[in-house]
Parts: structure tokens; sequence; C-alpha cells
DNA sequence: TGTTAGCACTCTTAGATAATGAGTGCTAAC
DNA sequence: GTTAGCACTCATTATCTAAGAGTGCTAACA
């Protein structure tokens, strides 16, 4: 059996009608809504066959039909136009994700923005810190055997541990490591720079001065300990306005999955391919999201994929709306991340 | 009428019963399970005495009873014996909570202990910033017209903006206006820095240069944004577990108060008088938690209150173990935060 | 041959009714 | 003052029925 035009018309009009009612469709309610020229009999037929196709399917005996997995991806690739935000929209993410931001703020900004324009959970995965480049460090005394190693980015990021200190380094000796470390690291990015650290500097300060490569350990110990994508999510309580999730259980367990940083950051890199991405219901790996879409997109500079933004909601989505929001915030993040990150 | 003992223990009784089971509780239980030496019909009449002076509340006729807020207040008050947390809890959140952590991770960790530890909800308000001491701020250039500020304290908090710059300042100009800052203010609180900073600071400089006064203006603001106590949330999902809180809209509305940080930061505050305190169902000012309780406590160094814990949980709670386990990380985070703190 | 009207059939949902059972309050006896 | 006995209340659960939405099939129609 083929897809005839009639045949795409009636499934566009059941995901439609789905997507904004929740409520299985019949064949009157899209003869009324819809004017396709024909009468419910007929659209019955076509669902017939749309049933047979794997496209739509019953609830139960008699009852109206839904939109089955298969049936949105059809819709996604064939039947849907994609759309663009509206211009106030467009204005609202220009004027929000500027370049006076630390990078911190510009991803959690970012995050917000996408759940409050679609009413679904938005999920995003920072730049590593690792990718930026180094612009300085300060080894700071706080208290006696205590300081404060900070480590300033070109992203304005800055990572800070505290760090013990063998009582025979006096504060001298804190900042003559530093200057050395600053002299010799500006520019890198830090990922080279933690190889670096080891290799080089350990080495040549072994040989001046054996003090000093002890902090140097802790050092490299405070910079490991940061080189992990950060997870910034929000309107996780959106799930609640879908029904589907009137289930306490199912709420649960999607809070309870979002909550797993590990978890959420391991999904968000494994479906993040270059470019635009929809993974529907049971396309998703994670069992957890078998009643989910999710629209992932890389933001990159330079070619350089930096990180993921993700969108979660339920499978009846509004693709076409979360499609547009998810590639204007990737668009804009690249766009303002180029300042931080260009190699 | 008078609470006499017999009266005490039935209280006692329906209020232990009721927190473990979460059901009504009938004469006959509490005949069966806690062994008064009297009849069920005995009981009833002193159950009727007990519901009387407001203690206890039949939800229907014929049902069993429930505490009402005034018996969970005299149970508290009155009957329930103060306990400690166990030997090996204790060894946990000392081992957990120790100096070497900054205040960030600390208050986190504090956070996450309390709410794993209860199995309700836990909220942590972090050091005011302005109660640090200062050590030590860099302006560091990272973008043509672009520099971090970053502020490093006592605590080893590090707070840092992205400052426009103006062209004509040059990275020596700033390293000045740096290095004339450290030298005034070292060793001041936050609170003092930022008054220091226009008066003083801005008045000197305008006369010897008034380039860099322009530089301190952002300064300024880059401290103000940062005054607020931080909210430290956890175990917010343990929320699921109570069967009070089994409908969807209860859950949806205490998590929708729960992520507003101000609201949270507010009630904390308001509610937060030296020592421990508890809040039992209608007593919170805050409508939203009419049906939760919330014990709160201050921690402090040298007789300054420097935040709040608290936790959140059903009326229904189990008062002796929560109590135990908010004043421990109230002592314990005392104990530790007088390193940074101390003046 | 494709389309449509008609109709019997299915299955959920909502509402009504009845049975169950836990628990009380009252009375009378101890 | 305590207790046994008993009638009464009321939520909960199960069972049943009626209503309604929607289908699938058949037969007629263009």
């Amino acid at each position: 059996m083929q897809m005839d035009e009639r045949k795409q018309k009636v499934l566009s009009a059941i995901i439609r009608d789905y997507v904004s009612t929740a409520e299985p469709v019949g064949s009157r309610t899209i003869a009324r809504k819809y004017n396709l020229g024909v009468s419910p009999a007929t659209i019955r037929n076509e669902m017939s066959d749309l049933e047979e196709l794997g496209f739509i399917e019953q609830p139960y005996t008699s009852a109206g039909r839904i939109p089955s997995d298969g049936g949105y991806r059809y819709f996604v690739d064939c039947l849907m136009e994609r759309e663009q935000l509206n211009d106030s929209e467009l204005i609202v993410v220009r004027e929000s994700l500027h370049d006076h931001l630390e990078v911190n703020m510009l991803m959690q900004q970012a995050t917000d923005l996408l759940s409050q324009m679609t009413n679904y959970t938005a999920v995003v995965l920072s730049p590593e810190v690792g990718k930026t480049t180094f612009r300085q460090m300060q080894l700071i005394p706080i208290q006696p055997n205590k300081a404060v190693a900070v480590v300033i980015t070109s992203a304005g990021i800055v990572e800070s541990k505290i760090l013990d200190i063998p009582e025979f380094l006096s504060a001298t000796d804190l900042k003559k490591v530093a200057r050395f470390i600053n002299r010799s690291l500006m520019g890198l990015s830090l990922d080279k720079v933690r190889m670096a650290l080891f290799r080089e500097l350990a080495e040549k300060l072994k040989k001046e001065e054996q003090v000093l490569s002890q902090a140097l350990e802790v050092i490299d110990e405070a910079l490991k300990a940061e080189g992990q994508e950060r997870v910034y999510l929000s309107g996780t309580l959106n799930i609640f306005k879908q029904p589907e999730f009137k289930d306490v259980e199912k709420i649960q367990t999607l809070l309870g999955i979002l909550q797993e940083q590990n978890t959420v950051r391991h999904i968000l890199n494994e479906t993040s391919k270059h470019g635009i991405n929809v993974k529907i219901g049971l396309e998703n790996d994670h069992q957890g999201f078998r009643n989910c879409s999710m629209i992932t997109a890389t933001y990159q500079v330079d070619g350089e994929t930096l990180g993921v933004i993700g969108l979660i909601g339920p499978t009846r989505m509004e693709y076409s709306k979360a499609m547009a929001a998810v590639e204007t915030l990737t668009d804009q993040l690249s766009l303002v991340l180029r300042k931080y990150f260009r190699r």
C-alpha cells in the first residue's frame, strides 16, 4: 500500500488534532474540522489503511485513533512544514543571549528561554571547560596552609578550588609558581594545559626547585576535577502540564532521570550528531524516555562541536515549533560563543 | 479538662502510629499495639477527650483519629524525647563536611546529606557573600574591550563577572586599578568593601586619574549583583514518597514554590530565629506549606548568624529524628565555617 | 470503482446501587 | 472508673446499567 495525497492529509489532520487535544481522533471529527471534501466513512477507510501502515493506532476497539511513533516520524520527515520563530521571539532570544554574559549565565539563560518558549523541558550541555583557552592562574593564600587556586579562561569561566599548602611553601613561593605557570601556558587550551602540566613544567621545576613541583600536583588535580560539561536544566515543571503525565509515577521517574546529571549528560552526548536531531518515543535508547520525544542539536564554533541543546516533551509534541526553537538557540549560542571559544 | 499521664500516652501512641502508617488510628489498634493495660472502650473515652482538647481529629464520623497541628505541637513541646543521630550517621556528617571544601561545595553537600538522612526535602541558605572578607581582586583582560573581574574572599568563594572596558583603558591601567583596590581593601568584609568603594576610592582616583574611576563603577555593580544568600535544594523528589502528596496538584504547587529561589529565601529568613525552630502545618505563614512542617535552624560563627538550614516534610513527620539531623548539621556547619568567616 | 449512508457492535466512562468493614458513641453492667 | 455489647455512620469497593463515541461492514449509489 502506498501513501497517496489524501492519506497524507488525513494523517496530518489526525496528528494536528491529537497534538492540540490529546484525545483520540475519530473520523467524524476530521470530516467536520478539516474539510477534506469527503465523508466520515471514506475517512474511516483511509484510517484503516493508515493503521495497517503502522502510522496510527487504536487505544482500544472503537475508540478514535492516535498517532504511533512511526506516524510522528513520517510526519516529521515528510509532512511537516518547518517553521521559524516569530519576530518577537527572535528578538527576545537575541537580546537575552549576548556576549556580556559570563558563560554560566549564558547557558542558564538559554535553557530557561528554550523551556519558556516551548513549554517543554530544556536541557543544555555547556562547553567542556577544557575547550576554552587558558588566560591566567592565581594562587592566593587565604588561611594558614590553605590557598585558592583560581583559573581564568577565555570564556570568563572561573574554576576555583581550595588547596592544602605544605608549611614550607611561602606566599612568595606561591607567587613564583603562579608566575611561572602563567608565562608557560598562556593561550593554550585547558586540555593542553593539563597535558603540559606534568610533562614539561614539573620536569623543569623539579630541577630548579623541588619544592614547587608539589604545588603543581595539587593544581593538576584541581583541573582534572572540573573537566566535564555542565548540565543546565529548566522547565521540569512543564511535565505536569502534559495530560500523558497525569500519573504520579511517570512524573517521578522522569524527574528522577533528569536529576541525575550523569545520565542526562550521557544521553545527550549519545544522541548528539551534528545538526538537528529528533528521537521519537521508542527511538530513544533510554527506556525512561519511551513516552517522550527529544529534540537535540549541537552548537559549534569554527566547526568544533562545543555542546548540546536538548528539548524533552511528550511524543505528542509540536515538532515544528520545538525544532524552530532549538535551531534558533543553537544558532545564537554558536554566534555568541565564537568570541569565547574561537581558536 | 487536663492532660493526665494516660491521655499523654494515648496521644503519643496515636502520633507514633500515624507517623509510621499514615492511616487514621482506631481505638482497637492502640489497645492491641501499645499495651496501655486498658480496653479499647476506655481508649475511646480518652480519644474523645483528646479530640475535645483539639489534639486529634476525625477525617469523618467513624473513621479513626489523626493528630491535628495542635496535637503535633503538644507532642513536640511536651511528649517527644529528643534524640541524637546514631554514631554512623555522625561519622558520615563529620567526614563529608570538612574544611577542604570550597563553601559552595560544602553547602551543597550539607543539603544533600540532610535530605538523604531524613527522606524529606532540605533547603540551605548559604552565608551572604557580603559577610566574608575581601582577599584580592583581579582584573584580567580576555578580549578586546572585555575583562573578567574576579573577587576572591576568605571563604574561597570566587565571584566573577565580565566587564566591558572602555577603549582607552590599557592592560596596564587595569593592573593599576586592581593593585590600588587590593592595597586599600584587603581584609575588609565585602559589605564594607562596597561601602568604601564609592566614597573613598572613587574620590581619590578621580583626582589622580579620572579614567580609572570608570572601571570602579563597573566593579561596584558586579559586587552589588552578588550580594544575596544562595539557595541550595536537595531531595525534592522525596515529596513523592509521602502518601499525603499522592495528588499531582499538591506536588506541583510545592515543587513550584521550591523552585522560586526568592520565595524560599524569604520564607527561610522569616522563620529563622536563633536556635532550632519548628513550624507545624498552619503555623507556616506561606499557605503553600499548610500541609507541611518545616524545621529550621541557624548556623553562626562568633555569635553572628550566617545562614539557615531548613527541612520540609509533611506534618506527619518524624520530628525527633528530623530535629536531630538539622541540629547536627548546623553544629557541623558552624564548626567548619569558623575558619572562613571568623573576624 | 470509489464513495457514502445506515446500522449493528464494541468498549469506555459515568452514575447509581448495594455490600463490606472499620470505627465510633452510647448504654448498661461490672 | 472500666468494660462489653450493640446500633449506627460513612468511606470504600464492587457490580451493574445506561449513555455515548466510534468503528467496521454491507449495500446502495454515482
